[in-house]
DNA sequence: TCTGGGGTCCTAGGACCC
DNA sequence: TCTGGGGTCCTAGGACCC
């Protein structure tokens, strides 16, 4: 058997732990840029809030009736996060963590014996008095049953928070009151193919024969129904594997036309994507940058332009990385488009130890790179001085809009929760 | 005026090899 | 006029996830 399990509202529920005052209020958190709803309380979500939805949209009307509102405090939810993974990891070591609100369990080292209920119950129970956040328990024998089991146990107040899929006539009749666009790995795209084909609810799709599928459509979908009809065969097991890609993006709080502000923003998002990299002990052979307009426009001209280059050597030297990133820059900039939106991606990493160097790389130049690094970390991290390369810029124009932020309660001593 | 950001995995097709 | 067959590796892009 396997446990998803998965906070409420996450963000939503971080800002209520030291605002006793918000405990009924409707609550919404924004996306960067203060764009768009990424997360609802429930009574936010009763008031008719979608997901994604934009802010501008919805913003007269949701703050005059009572709403509460916050940009993301991303710093505030990780450390929270942390506490929940912690939590769960005293209670069961075999976890996978699979987001920042949600983790798998596995069950299947437990006693035969146990009373899954009981354990969730303790389960949330724990994190609700540890940490704060309340979270919802699925439970059954696949980990694509478990996250539908987690959603009835959120959706259906029967269930009060905790879902165990155990005897086949409840899955079914589950699985049939299920569209789906529910089904965990089931997006628009698969969706809207199976319905052409009569495929509506998961127990439908749960009665495919899963080779005839996978040879149809692709092994994803295989995997799914295999998964459906309570074969386990997706595996996550990456609990310590290092990441393959680092993506450093950001929209611009207005259009940008200005080629020397694109370097500014590409700068800055270089520089976060090579600390990112050192921080995961990794160096990168390949650098991306893309530009584009805004999509949702039909005002300017659209435009998506990337290229990559690869390095000779690889390198996590945030000169390099930046000087190179500046370079693609050169090479892909036209004039006369509205940019909104640039981003840096590293990727085709090398473990920090024992990888190929070049013919014509020094030991002696990678050695001071190293130091040097370390050195702007240390300063950057010890918050001595503000330090970066390249041409980061003064102006600020293309920054993002966060103007509702939280304190960070957890994580900045100048920033703790006050008794009065 | 105002629509997020950061990931993973799979596949099709090209380049190359014998 | 007739121009093989089978394999690997790599990459860009699509689909999906939260």
């Amino acid at each position: 058997m396997f446990a998803l399990v998965d906070c409420n509202s996450f963000y939503a529920s971080c800002e209520k732990i030291f605002r006793p005052d918000l405990r009924n209020k409707p609550i919404v958190v924004l996306s960067n840029n203060d764009g768009c709803v990424i997360a609802r309380s429930a009574e936010a979500k009763k008031m008719g809030i979608k997901m994604a939805q934009p802010w501008y949209q919805i913003k007269s009307q949701y703050l005059s009736n009572g709403g509460i509102v916050f940009s993301s405090n991303y710093e505030f939810y990780a450390d929270i996060s942390n506490r929940v993974m912690n939590t769960l990891t005293e209670l069961c070591p075999e976890i996978d963590i699979y987001s920042i609100d949600e983790a798998f369990l596995d069950l299947r080292s437990f006693k035969r014996n146990i009373d899954l209920v009981r354990f969730s119950y303790d389960c949330r129970k724990r994190i609700k008095k540890w940490v704060g956040v309340p979270v919802s328990i699925g439970i059954a024998p696949t980990r694509t049953l478990s996250k539908l089991a987690n959603k009835v146990a959120k959706d259906d107040k029967r269930f009060e928070g905790v879902a165990v899929f155990e005897r086949k006539e409840i899955t079914n009749y589950l699985l049939k009151k299920t569209d789906i666009a529910d089904v965990w790995g089931i997006g628009r795209k698969l969706s809207k193919r199976l319905k052409e084909i009569g495929i509506n609810n998961a127990f439908e799709l749960s009665k495919l024969n899963p080779r005839l599928a996978g040879n149809n459509f692709s092994v994803v979908l295989e995997k799914t129904i295999r998964e459906l009809r309570g074969e386990p065969c997706i595996n996550l097991n990456n609990i310590n594997e290092p990441k393959k890609q680092i993506v450093v993006s950001r929209s611009f709080g207005r259009g940008v036309t200005s080629k020397d502000i694109l370097h500014e923003a590409v700068s800055f998002h270089a520089n976060r994507a090579a600390e990112k990299l050192r921080h995961e002990k990794q160096k990168c052979r390949l650098i991306t940058i893309f530009i584009r307009s805004n999509r949702f426009s039909n005002r300017v001209k659209q435009i998506y332009a990337s290229k990559h280059i690869n390095l000779i050597h690889p390198t996590s030297d945030s000169r390099i990385i930046v000087k190179s990133a500046n370079q693609i820059l050169n090479m892909i900039y036209r004039e006369g488009y509205e940019y909104s939106k640039a981003g840096v991606l590293l990727s085709d990493f090398v473990n920090n130890f024992g990888y190929q160097m070049s013919l014509f790389n020094r030991a002696k130049d990678t050695a001071s790179s190293e130091r040097l690094m370390k050195t702007v970390d240390q300063i950057k991290l010890k918050e001595i001085a503000k330090i970066g390369f390249g041409n980061l810029g003064f102006r600020n124009t293309w920054k993002m809009k966060r103007q509702m932020k939280s304190k960070r309660y957890t994580t900045n001593i100048n920033e703790i929760p006050f008794v009065k």
